[in-house]
RNA sequence: GGCCCCAUCUUCUAACGGUUAGGAAAUCGGGUUCUCAUCCCGGCAAUAGGGGUUCGAUUCCCCUUGGGGUCACCA
């Protein structure tokens, strides 16, 4: 045990301008007044790049927790690295969360009484505390250099024994008065370290809301509490005591990486006099590897997915991408939302004993873009309209606006009925599936590389022939049948088959069947393959503009 | 390596200890359609292995194997 006088030398160090007094300060963060069983949750990312898929997977289930509790939701940043911080993620993170329509009640943008809720702002917070467990001689000064504690580890790696500060390797634990004050006199950076009194071979209980009873053994890492640069800021895990404990959290749901720390702190809070979280760690989501591994935590250098960003800037939908992180979540979300087409996702109910069973689950794009085209299909035009126009490029957004009677027109193709179309997973498909029906964008990126592309089988004397005897019939007031009916005599003339079962009985007879007729309009038109009916096409896009585009070469 | 978590089709998963092991996505076939996207019908496809407990095990227990996490003055 340290004496006062050298405990006192070291809070003078910590804290040159005077110490926070607990009392006062517990008292600033008093018990919220909150409805029996309502439960105050937080989501903690650290802005240190790019926001992660994972950070909104977790954001999504603590807000739906907290709000379906009436409870509170909380936004804190986790800034205790300086050295990790890239300027502008904190604008990320809230405008990630704003755009995912991810609401939180308090957090560095709005107003909270139990704030600040940047970790940076409450470095005296936790210094206050970290000296009430100093003077406990439940902390201690660790003067071991980097390189020191390096070659530690790596001895013990060497000797196959338990890495970390423990037991005689928690050399600076038992050090004396003269030793530390010694230290002090040289100048020598220290950290603040936690002097564990828990034991390996002894083992802890408690229950995690999702995985239910745990055992584990006893932490005994003296890990540091506050770091050595002149910033002072605590580590993770005391600023996680601490906050959680003046912010009234009532339950900590994080992801299962912080499974192995939890008995950590436990034995934290319990220095500090508190009484411990009730946990809930839930299984991050994960990818296949695409090198041939197997899963593994979606990695932000390796994957695209995850970062938001990518999903935003593709023009996925947002409530697709919510709805399909939720059924990742709570897999009867699936039969909900085919149950309750009318209902928004943020209406759904999420379960706790659903996301209990959820485990590492893999990231499946191609589900998510079948979520996707579910979503976009049941828009209504109004919403397709303002989708299509947000991620539209300034060409695009032009032609859009130019005739507003002609865009509605369009973009209402075999939409609003029983059956809508279902052909886009996200907004960024919007130019390729309309723009060419507006001629300057059909002229620079549609016309030709579509003859190229589709027509390349058919000489260029039977596509000719083909328009021509199209075009002598066709008439812009016939109804669908009756130009369908046209359209196969002008095919029949051409020299393609009507019937499909005596062209497959004498392919060589043919240029091919209606259906290769029907694609030279198509692709003369609209410069692909792939369009909704023809008929409807030609109706909207008017006479002048189908002879004019048939017509030229 | 120590500790911890996890284990049902390719993927996400469902199944009070009793089901022909179900659904969704993908995929394959068929139908509808002028091409697509759809839509409808159908097919393929799983309880990791081994021991127990039990009349009976996907379900409970143990071992093995496999995957993941963690062991930083990062969170």
């Amino acid at each position: 045990m340290l004496s006062q006088a050298t405990v006192d030398r070291i809070i003078g160090s910590l804290v040159p301008d005077g110490l926070l007094d607990l009392l006062e300060l517990e008292s600033s963060y008093p018990a919220r007044n909150l409805p029996e069983g309502a439960e105050v949750m937080r989501v903690p990312p650290s802005p240190t790049g790019f926001v992660h898929i994972g950070t909104i997977y977790a954001s999504l289930i603590n807000e739906r927790i907290a709000h379906q509790s009436s409870g509170v939701f909380i936004l804190r940043i986790e800034d205790t690295d300086k050295k990790r911080e890239v300027e502008g993620s904190v604008e990320q993170i809230i405008s990630a969360l704003k755009k995912f329509d991810i609401n939180y009640d308090e957090g560095p943008d709005v107003s909270g009484s139990y704030g600040p809720y940047f970790q940076s702002q409450r470095q005296k917070i936790y210094l206050a505390y970290a000296i009430e467990l100093l003077k406990k001689g439940r902390a201690y000064p660790c003067f071991a250099s980097p390189e020191e504690l390096q070659a530690q580890t790596k001895k013990q790696q060497a000797e196959k024994i338990r890495p970390g500060y423990y037991g005689q390797w928690a050399i600076w634990r038992d050090k004396s008065d003269e030793q530390v004050n010694q230290a002090l006199d040289d100048g020598k950076p220290f950290v603040l370290r936690f002097r564990s009194e828990g034991s390996h071979n002894n083992r802890i209980q408690y229950t995690d809301v999702f995985k239910g009873k745990m055992d584990v053994p006893e932490n005994d890492l003296d890990v540091p509490l506050i770091k050595s640069d002149e910033s002072r800021l605590p580590t993770y895990h005391l600023a996680h005591v601490v906050d959680d404990y003046l912010m009234r959290v009532t339950k900590v749901f994080r992801s299962d990486e912080w499974l192995p720390s939890t008995a950590l702190h436990i034995e934290l809070a319990k220095a500090l006099g508190h009484e411990p979280f009730t946990y809930g760690h839930f299984a991050p989501i994960s990818i296949l590897d695409k090198n041939g591994g197997g899963k593994r935590k979606l990695s932000k250098r390796k994957d695209d997915e995850a970062d938001v960003r990518y999903w935003l800037d593709a023009g996925y939908p947002i409530e697709a991408v919510k709805a399909y992180l939720l059924g990742l979540a709570n897999s009867n979300f699936e039969d909900w939302y085919r149950d309750n087409p009318d209902k928004s996702v943020d209406d759904f109910p999420l379960s706790l004993d659903k996301l209990a069973a959820s485990r590492a689950p893999l990231l499946d794009m191609t589900k998510l873009e079948d979520y996707a085209k579910d979503y976009i299909a049941r828009l209504s035009q109004d919403e397709f309209y303002d989708g299509i126009y947000r991620f539209a490029g300034e060409e695009f957004k032009l032609a859009l606006e130019q005739d507003i009677d002609y865009t509605k027109k369009i973009l209402g193709i075999e939409r609003g009925g029983e059956k809508p179309r279902k052909d886009m997973s996200k907004w960024s498909q919007g130019f390729d599936q309309y723009g060419y029906f507006f001629d300057d964008l059909f002229v620079k990126d549609f016309k030709t590389q579509g003859a190229e592309e589709f027509l390349s089988d058919l000489s260029s004397d039977v596509i000719d022939t083909a328009v021509t005897d199209f075009l002598e019939t066709y008439s812009a007031d016939d109804e669908q049948s009756i130009w369908f009916d046209k359209l196969k005599i002008s095919a029949e003339k051409s020299g393609f088959a009507t019937d499909n079962k005596q062209y497959k009985a004498n392919q060589d007879s043919f240029h091919g069947n209606v259906a290769d007729f029907a694609r030279i309009l198509r692709v003369k038109l609209t410069g692909k393959n792939r369009t909704p009916d023809l008929w409807t096409i030609m109706q909207i896009m008017g006479v002048d503009r189908v002879s004019s585009r048939l017509g030229s070469n």
